[in-house]
DNA sequence: GTAGGGTTAG
């Protein structure tokens, strides 16, 4: 509608009245009436001030006041209202305190709205102290003044504060329990959250809309689906009604507890679904693994954001669909929209998992291009990245920069060092977190227990798995369990490491007992690795690398009959070994090489490096242990085929095709074998080159015919 | 006429 002519004062009025109705304001329009008014009253001027602010406009708020007093007209005690309201929205102290200014000039400031209402603009500007002076020099104080003092401290964290000064009110409203729910909510104390809430509850107070939102944000995070199904059954027995927040609420609440029926029902039963309630389903089921339901819900929407697409991405990544997160990413940079940092966090992990480091390298500078400030959450997937693609000096400079270090980000830095091997490093990263008052956690202990057992720091270990007890109070969970024996075994100590799995408090699993089993391997005891073997296979009936270790075991202690026993019952239960394959990146592109395979389209040219590789290793004094072929064959055939490991082809290709100074970074599936192992100390030595390994349990770095494991993998 | 609320990452 468009305004023309004179219009009745008392139409203008009431227009301007509904206008400032919050559901039904239309600036433009109030705007437009407003201009037409000769001489603007008072209560008009105030409206008009108030509809700006509530439009997010508050600049013109404050340019509107700046014209009323040029026009003469006296502002009254809501005016400075509505101003304190739109100048804590403009984040500007100087404006504020100039107004503050005028308003005392004209009142005592005795009015507890206005008042109250200052303490808001302070609180929002970041001047609690401003806030409190005001607070404790009013005489008399109403709930709001107490809710919104209480809504100050617990605002920036001071939750302690917050809490003294609500035990103090002299009553609580519904809001007041709210704003201590919702600021532990923010600061992700949700468990104190849902203790508030239930107090509330048991105080009488009937929960409204913006609680029960509150509260069903905690039960999210606790995965609190009781009290979450009470808050649902709540509303509809009160019949209170459902609106937008509380439906995404209820959907999100439902999908982080994984009852994906009761939050597709909630979602169906919406009659206008908001962009924020199909993210919450579509996450939802992204994290249940439901990739196939959720991307037809993102082709069934019509608008999506980037919260849409780093729910689909994170989805595919965490289910290792990393093609298919990449290929999302590229839908979504040509359809116009730019990653966050959000984006940028799941593609990194992406990176990492696949060892992908060009592709990594491309996103830390698109990073330090880009406008957007790098968070906590960045700089660890970028430590992480760096670290899982082998070039831990990269992760070790991401992290110095870092500015806010939390647990996590430590606890990634340790685990990068304990991945190449640098127990040492990974100790002192430790030290110097709890330095800096960093409390470690159960994560942090992995990461410390892992170091120890990939440098055989078995005292270290035992020190750090009892302090880990004694002064954090973190009962062990099986995954430190793993870790220790992990330790022993690798360091020799198999009977203590058998021990220690007969005195856990869990039961093992399949990762304690295959790392118990590849200690036998190292150490040839057959007893124990048989022992162990008969577990696993109870565990992880079909897996290959129990049977192959097992086999060698076999071998290489001269059991033979028993070796052949058991490549009948592989064959028998048509187990087959995995094939060994290894990666390498070559300006940008994957190389594949797979045990024996010939089809690499320079295959010729490869073999030639080989040869020479072969010929040189033996001048060099290398001796193939061909104890590690088992298969019934002659010696030749047997050195032929440690030779064709798909870690020397890669490596063949590496040194053909990259320049001299350049590491050659290797991806592989499974772990090295110790023929390739020795192999590979010698290449790095004989050709001058560095070369890195990335096997299915670590790093190795090969420089000067040694290797960063110091053998010890 | 002043106060509290929903989705994504390491």
């Amino acid at each position: 509608m468009i305004i023309s002519g004179a219009v009745h004062p008392s139409i203008t009025t009431n227009l301007l009245k509904s206008l400032a109705d919050p559901d039904i304001v239309d600036l433009s329009y109030a705007l437009a009436v407003f201009r037409r008014i000769p001489r603007p009253s008072n209560f008009q001027w105030n409206t008009i001030i108030r509809a700006c602010s509530r439009n997010q406009v508050p600049q013109e708020s404050v340019a509107l006041y700046r014209e009323m007093c040029r026009e003469g007209v006296t502002p009254d005690v809501y005016t400075f209202q509505f101003l304190f309201k739109a100048c804590s929205q403009c984040s500007s102290i100087r404006e504020g305190q100039t107004v503050h200014g005028n308003f005392l000039k004209l009142f005592d400031g005795s009015d507890i709205f206005a008042r109250n209402s200052l303490i808001h603009m302070y609180s929002e500007l970041g001047h609690i102290e401003v806030a409190r002076r005001i607070f404790d020099g009013m005489d008399q104080k109403n709930v709001v003044s107490w809710t919104m003092m209480v809504g100050c401290y617990a605002k920036i964290g001071c939750m302690d504060e917050a809490r003294s000064l609500f035990d103090q009110m002299p009553e609580r409203n519904v809001v007041s329990w709210t704003s201590m729910i919702a600021s532990y909510v923010q600061i992700h104390q949700f468990e104190e959250a849902v203790g508030f809430f239930k107090k509330m509850v048991s105080s009488n107070i009937k929960p409204d809309v913006v609680a029960m939102v509150s509260v069903l944000s905690a039960c999210s995070h606790l995965r609190e689906l009781d009290l979450g199904k009470w808050v649902h059954h709540f509303v509809s027995k009160e019949r209170i009604g459902m609106t937008r927040h509380l439906a995404v609420a209820l959907i999100d609440m439902y999908a982080k507890c994984g009852d994906m029926d009761a939050a597709r029902q909630v979602f169906d039963s919406m009659g206008s679904k908001v962009l924020v309630a199909w993210n919450a389903i579509i996450d939802g089921y992204c994290k249940l693994g439901k990739l196939d339901v959720a991307c037809s819900l993102f082709d069934q929407m019509g608008d999506r954001d980037l919260v849409t697409f780093n729910s689909m991405i994170t989805g595919y990544v965490q289910n290792s669909s990393f093609k298919d997160a990449f290929l999302l990413f590229s839908e979504l940079w040509h359809s116009g929209l730019k990653p966050d940092n959000f984006m940028i966090v799941s593609l990194l992990s992406a990176c990492a998992n696949l060892g992908a480091l060009y592709q990594g390298k491309m996103l830390h500078a698109y990073i330090e291009q880009s406008s957007a400030e790098p968070d906590v959450f960045v700089g660890t997937a970028l430590v992480d990245m760096y670290a899982k693609c082998g070039l831990i000096g990269e992760a070790k400079q991401v992290f110095n920069i870092m500015p806010n270090k939390d647990v996590l980000a430590w606890t990634v830095m340790i685990s990068g060092l304990a991945l190449h091997g640098d127990g040492k490093s990974a100790l002192d990263h430790f030290l110097l977190m709890r330095e800096e008052g960093i409390r470690p956690n159960r994560v942090t202990y992995v990461a410390v227990l892992s170091a120890c057992s990939h440098s055989g720091l078995v005292e270290e270990g035992y020190f750090h798995f009892n302090e880990m007890v004694s002064i954090f109070n973190i009962e062990p969970q099986i995954e430190h369990y793993g870790c220790m024996v992990d330790l022993l075994g690798r360091s020799g100590y198999l009977k203590d490491a058998e021990r220690l799995i007969q005195s856990m408090p869990v039961e093992p699993n399949a990762v304690i007992w295959g790392s118990l089993l590849g200690s036998c391997r190292v150490y040839n005891d057959v007893e124990l690795a048989e022992k162990a073997a008969k577990n696993l296979l109870v565990l992880e009936p079909q897996k290959d690398a129990i049977y192959i270790l097992l086999y060698n075991i076999y071998n290489s202690t001269g059991r033979w009959s028993s070796a052949v026993e058991l490549r009948g019952m592989m064959e028998g239960c048509g187990i087959r070994k995995l094939a060994g394959c290894s990666t390498i990146v070559i300006e940008g592109i994957v190389h594949e090489f797979i045990a024996g395979d010939r089809s690499h389209p320079q295959f010729d040219e490869i073999q030639t490096m080989m040869s020479a590789m072969a010929t040189r290793l033996k001048l060099a004094g290398h001796v193939p242990r061909i104890s590690q072929v088992s298969l019934d064959i002659d010696e030749e055939e047997k050195e032929n085929i440690l030779f064709n490991h798909s870690e020397k082809m890669a490596i063949a290709f590496g040194i053909l095709k990259l320049g001299k100074n350049i590491p050659i970074h290797i991806l592989k599936n499974l772990r090295v074998c110790r023929d390739c192992h020795s192999a590979i100390k010698l290449i790095a030595k004989i050709w001058n080159r560095e070369i890195v390994v990335r096997d299915r349990s670590r790093f190795h770095h090969f420089r000067q015919g040694q290797c960063s494991c110091g053998d010890f993998w």
